[in-house]
RNA sequence: CUGUAAGACUGUUCUAUCGUUCCAUGCUAGCAUUGGAAAAGGAAAGUCCGGACAACGUAGAGCAUCACGCCAUCUAACGGAUGGGGUCCUUAUUUGCUUUAAUUUAUUAAAGUGAACAAAGGAUACAGAGAGUGUCGCAGAAAAUAACCGCCAACUUCCUCUAAGAUUUAUCUUAGAGAAAAGGUAAGGGUGAAAAUGUGUGGUAAGAGCGCACGGUGUUCUCAGGUAACUGAGAAGGCGGAUAAACCUCGUGAGUUGAAAUGCCGCAUAUAUCCUGAUUCGUAAGAGAUAAGUUGCUCGCUUAGCGUGGAAGUACUUUCGGGUGCUUUCCAUCGGGAGGGGUAGGCAGCUAGAGGUAAUCCGUGAGGAUUAUCCGAGAUAAAUGAUAGAAAGGUAAUCUUUUGAUGUUGGGCUGUAAUCGUCGAAUGUCAUUAGUUUACUUACAGAAUCCGGCUUAUAGGUUUUGCAGUCGC
RNA sequence: GCCAAUGUAGCUCAGGGGUAGAGCACUUCCAUGGUAAGGAAGGGGUCGUGGGUUCAAUUCCCACCCUUGGCU
């Protein structure tokens, strides 16, 4: 039975961290979600990802709206995070990923999912090219 | 009953599964499990006022700046609220005058203009324009101690003419008429937002608050009512504008910065140090001195704590000196450049309060008092959610149904030359009552130290008051 | 969380109580064989919205809205 919990230490807080992953600019973009990822180092804890959300001010003027989108796609991470940290979970090495919405209107938690879903295999794609390059 | 305007209250509910924050519990001491009838608002919003709380500053007086400004009350406080007063506007009513028309010749009607009281509703940043300065476009004669046109010829003066008288025979005096440089006047000028207190009347050379009557509006005094603002009555003496949300005057009040404040732990040589400018103090040099003490500092160990050391004098306390009238207080402050570090972690502040609810009492009311009872968010890259199902309300449509209005069709009755009237039937349209089904929908909006107000947003529901319409009694 | 500034013609900006202007752009005409430059004429404004003060408001006062910026 995969764990669903969602605990303090899988967030993203420092701002170094944040800093480090804006300056390392690799990204991935599946409308309505993009994702800004990168190796933590040295790592925070035993998780293999760290998360945070963000929505621009400048599309969402009400901080209802705001709360509102961050909460559906927090959820929909939470959901689909067991598949995604048993993946990356083979590259022993915590990833910090930070994803900002761009969609223009409020998005539904099936959007977010389909989204979440195709970012994952991305990622893991291009973890894996990087890995055997390594080697 | 319906519509409409304003105000007040309320602001969807339940179940299952997977989660978040907090609290409690458990033990292996940072994880797991279990439990929780714990977890957004009336505006949490805007950040427009007022406070609590905190840090720093602070004698008084003066100067500057800002805010407020009818009265009383409420309140911790307010620029907020409640009650009252004044002023203005709208509606309706009454009345004076002018013009026009009609005829009954003193009435009626219409229009214009001036004024008044009470009522209802609404508005009101509502101290002072009689302290001073400024401004008032265009139009208009004139826009602020008014005099251009006009009006006047009584008084004064000058000139001309006529008559009478006197004598110095061409001068004077008196009377009358004319003219108006000077003079008097402010009714008329139709412009304007505003034209010197309004209307009527007397008066006059012409006029005028110059007098009078009825009003308007200030000042002073007296009396009466009211806590007061203010109101009423009487007397005296007045009447040459608006603007203070123009400068200003008067009165009252105000130190600055905000919980990312602030304190502690941790990390730290960290207002380090050097150069330079301005200000302040000092005659100048220059930017206090000296001594003692400390829960402070150094080093070691994981914290608490314990042990050790005694160099320096950052901090605090006491003493002395200097500046200041005294006390307080200060003994440097502020800026620029160079240079060289550190953090963005934790704990407290942090939620029991000018708290909520109910009852009783006091008050016109805002509100207050007493008693009982309840405590129900505390996040920090920032929790309070997601999915599924059900219920409730609303909107729209289809169908059925109740009642009413109305059109069409053919029929009966009364009755006619005919239209017409009336009764019930079928059917269409509109409104309406109740129900079925389907679809859509359930507002505005998210705590960040906490309160009191103000402002703005808000689907639906409940309700109060006013106004309008319909039906019944 | 806290604090400022701004809003005027299609664009960039003046105007700080008395009928709202400049430059560029736009339209028409002149000039040229034609185009540009040049010359002449013209159009275009709820002065962000709503109240108030005033005889009169873009301007003064109050409330709201939008945009931009700063502190942390």
């Amino acid at each position: 039975m995969p764990s669903f919990k969602f605990s303090k230490e899988e967030k993203l807080k420092s701002r170094k961290v944040i800093q480090q992953l804006f300056e390392r600019r690799t990204s991935i973009h599946i409308f309505p979600l993009r994702l800004i990822w990168g190796p933590i180092e040295p790592r925070f804890n035993d998780y293999p990802t760290q998360f945070a959300v963000t929505v621009p001010k400048k599309r969402f003027a009400k901080a209802v709206d705001r709360n509102r989108i961050k909460r559906v796609i927090r959820e929909g991470y939470r959901l689909t995070k067991p598949i995604l940290n048993e993946q990356l979970s083979a590259f022993d090495q915590q990833y910090g990923l930070m994803f900002i919405y761009t969609g223009k209107k409020k998005p539904s938690l099936v959007e977010i999912e389909k989204s979440l879903k195709r970012i994952r295999k991305k990622l893991v794609k291009q973890l894996s090219a990087e890995g055997s390059e390594d080697k």
